[in-house]
DNA sequence: GCTGGCCTACTCGGATACTTTCTGTCCGAGTACTGACGG
DNA sequence: CCGTCAGTACTCGGACAGAAAGTATCCGAGTAGGCCAGC
């Protein structure tokens, strides 16, 4: 039972574009770059997030990655729902029921399920009160600003301009 | 991040093994046949229980396990350590750190592996709340008391007697 | 007839394959810029 | 000289392999009981 690689690749990555000017894209490629990981592994969980409604993608020449939503209307447990799939870690087998239940309880809420949904979802409502903004507040009082300034920075070489119209 | 199948079947074994009279055991094949699960696999999660220290084995032709605590002493935690091994379910990667951290600040607390920890701690609570007693009081609340009786009267036509001395 | 040793049958324990999931890679679809051509 | 159109370069999107973990299986180590031979 281990989380993902990707989860903490997606939560750097929307941090990165969360630091993002309005109307500014990042692709793809930066990102790997400045996370250093694998650019086709990138991509498809930027895909993930596309597809989760986090992140909205440019196609084109000028195109790349934006947030699609306020900093503070993204909490962890989205990133970990679009990285991870839907569908509760511990998933019923129903050995359980089948063991200890009747024929006709079979159907009934599982004990052990029901415990198990308990601690789920006492992981879930941390993972829900933290936000891609309650994140980027605990960096600032965490590290150094100079480092923040410094990837700013490389966020504004990086940036592709807004699409002129 | 799926829970191991493995994890139901502990749990089942061990409840089991909780009805089990004093100084008796039960064979593997047993209980896998009452669990309609794969023998193989079982032996495995037996194996893993008792190094755990949750179980006890006896090799030879009228061994068998026992449960090696006493059912109130062993929590859903507990089991769930010996069938997922230790090491949480969030591991770091270092991209967090490496990214938003100076060089000087990269052994620091992770600020994602921190809100993660908490996250998981919560989790855990409610594992470790939760014991093969208290799961033993429930059933008894929700299933049938038929079914009770029905497996207590298979686990003792099941049992290796206690060795005689 | 009794006791001791050996042999067999049965159990747990660990090493060995197969399947699914996760990770990493490649090629195709689509868009904006660039340049040339025609009016 | 200006507008239009085709070509090209670069991006995201989805289909395709390799690695790791989870699941299932088989064979070996060890023990208890039964059988036989010897005393």
């Amino acid at each position: 039972m281990r989380m993902k690689s990707g989860m903490e690749q997606a939560v750097c990555t929307l941090i990165l574009l969360a630091r993002l000017p309005e109307r500014a894209t990042l692709k793809a490629v930066a990102i790997s770059e400045r996370l250093e990981v694998s650019p086709s592994y990138l991509k498809k969980l930027m895909r993930m997030l596309v597809q989760a409604g986090l992140v909205d993608s440019i196609p084109g020449t000028k195109g790349g990655f934006s947030l699609a939503k306020k900093p503070e209307d993204v909490t962890l447990y989205d990133i970990f729902l679009a990285v991870e799939g839907r569908g509760g870690m511990y998933r019923d087998r129903g050995v359980f029921t089948s063991v200890f239940a009747c024929e006709d309880q079979r159907s009934t809420t599982c004990v052990l399920g029901h415990v198990m949904q308990r601690a789920e979802k006492a992981w879930v409502e941390v993972l829900e009160q933290e936000t891609l903004a309650s994140l980027l507040q605990q960096i600032r009082k965490t590290y150094s600003p100079e480092r923040l300034a410094e990837m700013d920075a490389w966020l504004t070489s990086q940036l592709r301009e807004e699409v002129n119209e």
